[in-house]
DNA sequence: TTGGAAAGTCAACAAGGCTGACATATGCTG
DNA sequence: CAGCATATGTCAGCCTTGTTGACTTTCCAA
């Protein structure tokens, strides 16, 4: 695994970005990006009581409103446990709305409120800022392959299920 | 910011990949890429008594051997008193090893004992296989994409520290 | 030689994950 | 209708990993 031979030539067609070093040098980009990528909304919610956690909850929210408690909890990938507490303080807050169902009342749909949905947008204005100079100094073929590879490194489950959340509603 | 018409064209110049939408599934894809990118270490490191902070302080040991304390937590972006703690019980389990500095004897040096390089070895594979998966299936244009647009993305100040790190050593 | 700065350590606290147990309301099935 | 399954909420307690504050040791420069 860890033999650095990677970067065999195979049928003629290089490999040389497939070797151990290309791969760490991706994960560090990885990891550096991701810093980059959520400081701006974390310096936003540091000034308020709210965490990232409060900041995911508001986005998908946002994307896909009237989901249900049992959805989000599967898109964000915790448990409900988790999940309540963060919900419970932006329902006190007034930024989120949970109204029960119409067709099974046992679940609750949840939406931004007027005051949810002007801090989604100023977080998002924020993270939209960092990524659209990234986008826009790069070009459109850096983007595209940037979508390829993420996609590509995708926890399939998880993203399914917002897919076919955003599908169906 | 937030009025969707950044699709523009300017000079004939199509922007449609910064369109707002564009850029909400950049950030999406982001999130739950750094998901998947995650998911298999994590899976090992929760096996033993580890998480994340321990990857990514043996991670960069690593890449650096004899880094000081100092260097590696601003690398990391976290506290000294943050790193004190991971590092500690990574030196109480025999996975790094701390030397006093001889120039400096108030800096310690970080290495990876053999016991360290074993787990370093088997989380980087881990981690490696889904990023060398995930760029094989994409391609090399693809993969060149990827790394411009993140590199775009990144906290500057943490990565020049480590890039300035790894030039002098 | 002495005072400030730098490196590292210890203690205590908070956010936000987790599990387990349990309550409530509702839906569905025999 | 009875009983089981599902969706949600809640309480308690734990862990990791971030934080700040206080402290020691060491180095360096006035």
């Amino acid at each position: 695994m860890s033999d650095g031979r990677t970067a065999q030539v195979h049928g003629g067609e290089s490999l040389l970005f497939l070797t151990d070093e290309q791969l760490r040098q991706g994960i560090e980009a990885m990891f550096f990006a991701y810093r980059g990528f959520t400081a701006d909304p974390d310096r936003i919610l540091a000034e308020m009581a709210y965490g990232r956690a409060h900041h995911r909850a508001i986005h998908f929210i946002n994307r896909a409103p009237g989901t249900t408690v049992n959805n989000l909890l599967v898109i964000l990938g915790v448990t409900k446990q988790s999940l309540n507490r963060v919900l419970r303080t932006l329902v006190a807050d007034g930024l989120v709305e949970s109204r029960v169902g119409t067709s099974d009342k046992r679940e609750r749909h949840l939406f931004l409120t007027e005051a949810g949905k002007a801090l989604e947008s100023q977080l998002s204005d924020a993270q939209r800022a960092r990524m659209r100079a990234a986008f826009r100094k790069t070009g459109p073929e850096a983007v595209a392959g940037f979508k390829q590879v993420l996609e590509a490194m995708m926890d399939t489950d998880m993203h399914h299920a917002y897919v076919n959340l955003r599908d169906g509603g």
